[in-house]
DNA sequence: GAAAGATTGTTGTTGACGACAACAATTGCC
DNA sequence: GGCAATTGTTGTCGTCAACAACAATCTTTC
């Protein structure tokens, strides 16, 4: 955050006005970046944080942040995959997962199962519980995306996705 | 990291042979992500991930990361700014932008001057040895870039600073 | 069938990073 | 002059990725 003209900032007047204290101008309003616009990385971060953080905040009624969001939905996509599917899938490291998934088995959402196949594994399901509220998160994601639209744009959010589509 | 089609993976083979431990086939190949094809954020997160980690790869040889990198381009082309005036420019936090600096100093690149007209702030400055560093920087971080267009076609990451020009 | 090697889940450590809170020194406003 | 605000700094906390090590289990191989 403290981005630039990114979405509405904490200075409601241009200027800033007297009042308080130092700074003749609002500091740092003109600088150049000169050779920073044209990188492909800080643009793509710069947007990275944005996007997080309005996921963040349309999910938060629910409190489900992107990483947990993403691993329900690939275990309600392919029910009794293992953890290291899962991890794989996703690019998280299994270690990371373990913390994940104990936090959404804590709040009843994930089922861990021994599998028969093979007991070294996990089966993953979701409970009925969490089959219910990712229909819910699915909508509150859908109206995240739909923030994404107002802020770039119908068409260039369509661009964003075929072009990023093989990072997928 | 362990993406999925992406660069070059640590399996040489399709399928892994055997030889090794189980999984009857290389597991999670096709793994449906359904509904998680269609999130700009998870696309997003993705492609911020490798194209983070190129630009370590590239400019693995003289040790410096992306949030260096942007601090420095910063400094260089607005001498004298004060740690908060970079700070919010780049979006970091200023007690973050302490360690930073305290490396980058230790480095020889940049150099803290007590400033005259305001006496709590520091005047950024690079030093002689950081600006001829920053050049060699700044061809690498194009090398990147190449890097960049090489992935995603040049038309395709011109759109792509385009649509996330706002950003920056 | 048994040993050797690999994989799975787990725990713990490390380091980068953002969010905050507190503090001394300094500045601007009244 | 006094008070509020800003700047740089230090420290804490929580998130997150990268590793390393371990027990249990599976596959391969002899």
């Amino acid at each position: 955050m403290t981005a630039n003209a990114v979405q509405a900032d904490s200075r409601p007047s241009p200027r800033k006005r007297a009042g308080n204290g130092a700074a003749p101008r609002d500091v740092a309003d003109d600088v150049g970046l000169d050779a920073l616009v044209g990188h492909a990385g800080y643009a793509v971060r710069r947007f990275q944080i944005w996007i997080f953080q309005d996921f963040i905040k349309t999910l938060g009624e629910v409190d489900i942040r992107p990483t947990q969001y993403s691993v329900l939905t690939v275990i309600g996509a392919n029910p009794g995959l293992s953890q290291m599917a899962v991890a794989k899938r996703l690019g998280i490291e299994r270690a990371r997962l373990v913390h994940l998934l104990d936090s959404l088995e804590q709040r009843k959402l994930v089922k861990r199962t021994k599998s028969k196949e093979d007991r070294r594994s996990h089966a993953l399901h979701l409970t009925a519980q969490g089959e219910t509220a990712l229909a819910k998160f699915k909508r509150l994601a859908a109206e995240h995306e739909r923030h994404v639209e107002a802020k770039i744009g119908k068409e260039n959010r369509a661009q964003l996705l075929r072009i990023l589509a093989g990072f997928t």
